[in-house]
This record gives C-alpha cells, structure tokens and sequence, in this order.
DNA sequence: ACAAAATAGTTAATATATAAACTATTTACA
DNA sequence: TGTAAATAGTTTATATATTAACTATTTTGT
C-alpha cells in the first residue's frame, strides 16, 4: 500500500526555472524511493541495505573496510555502524578485525549474503526495466547526460 | 561538513540502461538531499518541515486538514502527526480541532511561521538558482519534461 | 434508529538517519 | 622516544520514518 495518490502541482511560490528543476528532481525521486522500498521490502531490506551489500558484492573477496564502503554511499559513518550490525543479524555480512591495523573493521559477505544479493540483483534488474518502460531509451540516455552533468555540478558545491 | 567525497561508478552489475537510469535518478537526488538537508539545517528545519509549511503557506487561511496535507506529499498519516508535534513545538504550526467533524484535525500556519516561511522561501529562491548554474535554461526545460513524464509513468505503477 | 463499516488521527514498537562525544589504535614529529 | 594529532569505529541522544494496533467520530445501509 502506498502513499502516493496523484502528482499535485504545489508550487506557485516558484518563479525561476532553477527552483522548479530542483523540485521535479527531488518529487521524481521521492515516487522512485517509494518504489525501491515497495521492492526491496519484498526481501526484508532496504535501498540502503541492497546499496551496501552490492559494494560488497561486487568487492574484493577480502572484504572492505567500513569507511571506505561508506565513502561509496551517502552514509555517516555512525550510520554504518548500524547498518552493519542490522546485516550481521540477518547473517548476510560478518565483520572481521584488520590485523595490521586494529582500528580498523573488515567487512565480509557471507556465503548467504552472496546468494542473496545475486538473487535480488537479477530480480532488480527486471523490475527497473520494467518500470521505465515510459522513456525511449533515447531519451533515458539524454537524461543520463542530464543527470550525470548535475551530478559534477552539485558534487563542487558541497 | 558533508559525506559526499567523489561520485564512484560503482555498478559494473547493471546491464540494462533503464538500470542505469535508475541509478543516476537515485544518485542525483541523494546529492541534491544532501544539500538540502544542509541547506535547511541553517533554519534548524527538514526539507519535510518546510514543505509541510510550504503546503501550509500557499494554502486556505483557515488551515488545512492533516490529511489533505499528507495527500501532497509523500509521507504517511502516523509520521504527520509527529511532524506536526514538532511544528508546533518550534511555533511554526497549531492544531484546531474541525467543529463540524471532530474527528478531523486542522494544522493553522501561525504568524511566527508565516515569516519564518516567507523568509526560507526567499532563501531557497536564489540557493536553488545557484546551484543548478550547471545547466542552460534549455537544458532545465528538457530534464523537467523527463522527469514529468517519468513521474506519469511511475505513479501507475505504484 | 442502530449496528457495521469507513474515516481521521494518535500511539507504540521498531528501523533508520543525524551529530557529538567517546574509545582504541596508529602516525607524525619535535 | 614519547606526546600530540589523526584515524576508525562505536555509543548516545535525538529526529524522522514505517507498520500495525488503537480510539474517536461519522457515514452507510437496512
């Protein structure tokens, strides 16, 4: 069950055309976030959780150090913490002290969690498929463009 | 001081361009949240209490019903509550009982929030601008119109 | 008129996110 | 070499989000 009812056109307070760029932006990926829980809730986990396990996934056999996983995802570092301690308990990742440097925490994938994320992967790729099916694939290459561009844009204001 | 470091191309296991799209649409909207969220921190406010507000402000005089507020914007009926315990905690916002449905409850922008709005919506006029300096107004109008008929093609699926 | 269903909002339990303070360990350098 | 600074991660307090169960009120259908 979602939330989402219809699209309100809820800004007359914006004049430039920048505010309203920033506004679609942020309600498409508000609909999209909507979607990506309503899928991945189907396996018990969150965007946040399938983002994590994917770096892991597609990692070093030897796993990953906690923050450099997080320097690959909008994370805190506190937040992995967490995020780590709620995969450990669904046995999808273990975590495993650096012996050369002890301050540091390894991540690791699981035999469980490999199985797991390749399943959700496959699955991912079919439902994202089949929910932008409403662009030409001209069209999702134009936005990509769109998009990346913002991307290098935002990135030097932060 | 932000999370964001570099943007990682971290997706060797997407195939599909619709996945990539997907993926770029998420990734831009988390940097653009992250800014957000920056940008909002400095009038200790979420970018969901300012829309609230937002909605609030443009609204009807007499205040709106909860519900229909909720209707605008992505969040659940359990987290309005919430969000307008804390609105009203900072004077932004008071509650009014609808004489005519007691079971209805009408959030009043106040005057304190009436300026504070006003004020944050100035703010967020030329912040908005500066940041999206990135694209020429031709490109703004193309993604707005993607980003348009993505939301359309999203919003059956839900 | 009245019981059942629908509606509006709150509460409770839990997950997820943040910042700030903290612990442990390593590195830098005087 | 020993102390200050830097680094990695955790803990704590709090904000925000979700779902499910709950209360109060109104509407519906007989």
């Amino acid at each position: 069950m979602s939330k989402v009812k219809k699209l309100y056109e809820s800004y007359d307070w914006v004049g430039e055309i920048a505010n309203k760029t920033i506004i679609e932006l942020q309600k498409t990926a508000e609909i999209l976030t909507e979607l990506h829980n309503d899928f991945f809730s189907r396996f018990d986990i969150s965007s946040t959780k399938f983002n994590f396990l994917v770096i892991l996934y597609t990692g070093y056999d030897e796993g990953m150090m906690l923050s450099e996983i997080g320097e690959q995802m909008l994370v805190t570092k506190a937040n992995i913490t967490g995020l780590v301690d709620r995969l450990e308990k669904q046995g999808y990742v273990k975590r495993k002290r650096d012996l050369f440097d002890r301050r540091k925490v390894i991540a690791m994938i699981t035999d469980k969690g490999k199985s797991f994320t390749e399943k959700v992967i496959e699955e991912y790729k079919v439902w994202s498929k089949s929910i932008m099916t409403i662009l030409e694939d001209d069209e999702k290459s134009q936005l990509i463009g769109l998009l990346k561009k913002i991307q290098v844009g935002l990135i030097d204001k932060i």
